[in-house]
DNA sequence: ATCCATGGCTAAAACGATTTAGTTCTTATC
DNA sequence: GATAAGAACTAAATCGTTTTAGCCATGGAT
């Protein structure tokens, strides 16, 4: 069985292709097609399951009604979250996503934006890597609205961006710790020079120094990208093991290694929060669940989804050669979410 | 900043547009384009940085090496994960995904399956909602290759599934509970007509009866599926309650489920698996890192979607005219993991 | 001198829509 | 009775590719 085309409708019809066009289009009655050409053309369309092929649809009008997404990983929790936001609210401004991991590679990252834009995609949403802000540069000289989330290009400020003020959220985290006593802070994270975790790493580093605690070297972990499981265990482990001694507190920060941290913490039967209180930026339902309940500085990640993809629909609807909705970036809030652990 | 397409690597290459296609698409040597040509063509296209654009391709050839993935959630870990995998495996031969959830409604399933259908994906792999069976036979009129997961129709062996043997999967966990001395099990389940989840309810019931034990309706949860997270958390609570004296073991048929029992536990403070001992259908980072560890069963996820992606890819390949491959479906198996809740 | 083969390209149709600029009737207007 | 103004449509160009059929030299065989 082959798919119906406009002019399979237009013969049995009996008119042109125009014409059954218009009417498909809700066009009819401005080109005052008649009310009973209109419904011929309709029931003929309705009784052979005609579907405009969006391909042609696209070709023609240079709109695909279809957006990308391009994520770290999409079967991180946070991700997939984030993903399922975007969706539902593309979904009601009827655009669907086209997406992608990039597994944090730099290169993989370019070969996708490729991707999308030779499929024609409409605009973007992108968890950007290191170093992408060129090719990001050249999608928005196409005319091509950019929306980054979770990251952002400090440089870059004509690229905006959807995400949460990780300074703060850090420094929020820091500073309940060290109302409630805890001096030897240790702090994990992962080697990279993107901006967003560079604010959460100086966030920990200013409020120590507010407080005039000394950094100490041994208390900060950062795990190298490419270490498998493993490998980012042993770390951690051999700073957990300090836990009562040289350390009495550790901030993870990200998901990943907080669970990281858990698996640790459960191996070494840590007592927490009494040998070592625990703090994690960003939620996860285990951090809800374990015992003891695992503080965290939750961001609001339907809301971040949301807001991204409101933020590039408003762009998709300005024609281009109007004033550009110069709606700059969104900084939202991460909220301490204090539980057992601190 | 406007795209450039063949034509104008054809003017400035000082060649005809058939040429620069050939060129483009290794047809070169057969259409015997001079070495010159060929350079030269390659080099223009560089310099001015073509990529061909895929809507046209597509509109032409009638092939958009992009591939329509329909998951019931893909928030859900399990569904995100085995996306991942699908879109690692779909890279590897040159395709795209373009992803949707269903929300496990039927209407939104058929229409995510017209548009897919719209942007003419070359095949499917669906995450099947009950009664979707016809709408899928039209995809196969159509010639469009269709591939189950997770879910399937026992009543239309002609659509093609890669799952597990649910049925054995939970059997297994049954006389394993069973020759721990467990009799008073209980089960927690979703409401559901799908297959799957009949099987599995199935071989609870089955066991049971292989071993003389009565099946007490009282034992048995079903949780209607639009339940909201407290509602079905007092269903679970009141059933739980039972632990020490009514039940003596539980049985979560889903992921979901298991969170959610997990969640229930911790608040009733119930001692697994001194006072109940707890085993879940589906792994999650949640079950392998709570205390005590969670017993479950296992299903391969990244295989079930490397193997769905294989399957479609066969599928793919072949032309339409000759010969299906008739690969049926795949049955993997669901292995216990046994930890320390039971 | 004619024919054929082959090498090296190009013209033009086709894919399935949208959209601009007509065309052909009526009917009203002066 | 000629002209203008709608009303109700349609023809054809266009989007950017792929692909089939064919054109035009050149050179060797007859």
């Amino acid at each position: 069985m082959k798919k119906v085309s406009i002019s399979d409708i237009a013969r049995k019809a009996g008119v042109s292709v125009s014409t059954v066009s218009f009417v498909m289009n809700d066009k009819a009655v401005k080109m005052r097609i008649s009310r009973e050409v209109i419904e011929k053309v309709e029931n003929v369309a309705r009784e052979m399951g005609y579907r405009p092929n969006q391909l042609a649809r696209g070709l023609r009008t240079g709109k695909t009604k279809t957006i990308g997404l391009i994520v770290e990983n999409i079967a991180n929790a946070f991700f997939a979250t984030l993903a399922k936001s975007i969706e539902d609210e593309a979904k009601r401004h009827e655009y669907k996503v086209v997406y992608c991991s990039t597994d944090n590679d730099e290169e993989k990252a370019r070969e996708l934006i490729n991707m999308l834009s030779q499929r024609q995609v409409d605009g973007y949403i992108i968890t950007p890597t290191l170093n992408l802000a060129d090719d990001i540069r050249k999608l928005q000289a196409e005319n091509k609205p950019v929306i980054l989330i979770d990251r952002y290009f400090p440089q870059h400020e004509e690229i905006p961006a959807v995400l949460v003020d990780n300074y703060e959220g850090v420094a929020h985290g820091m500073e309940t710790l060290i109302a409630k006593g805890y001096r030897k802070i240790a702090l994990v994270s992962i080697e990279t020079e993107m901006a967003h975790m560079k604010d959460r790493l100086h966030a920990y580093c200013d409020v120590l120094r507010r407080h005039g605690i000394p950094e100490e070297k041994s208390r900060v972990k950062i795990i190298p990208y490419n270490s498998d499981h493993e490998k980012a265990l042993k770390e951690v482990e051999t700073l957990l093991a300090g836990a009562g001694t040289d350390i009495d507190a550790v901030f993870f920060l990200t998901n990943y290694l907080g669970v990281l941290g858990i698996e640790v913490i459960k191996k070494l039967q840590i007592k927490v929060p009494e040998q070592l209180a625990v703090i994690c930026f960003d939620d996860n339902d285990i951090f809800r669940l374990y015992t003891p309940t695992i503080s965290v500085i939750r961001q609001p990640v339907e809301e971040i989804g949301k807001k991204a993809m409101l933020a590039l629909v408003e762009r998709l609807g300005h024609t281009g050669e109007e004033s550009y909705p110069t709606t700059s970036s969104v900084r939202l809030t991460a909220d301490l979410v204090a539980r057992e652990s601190i």
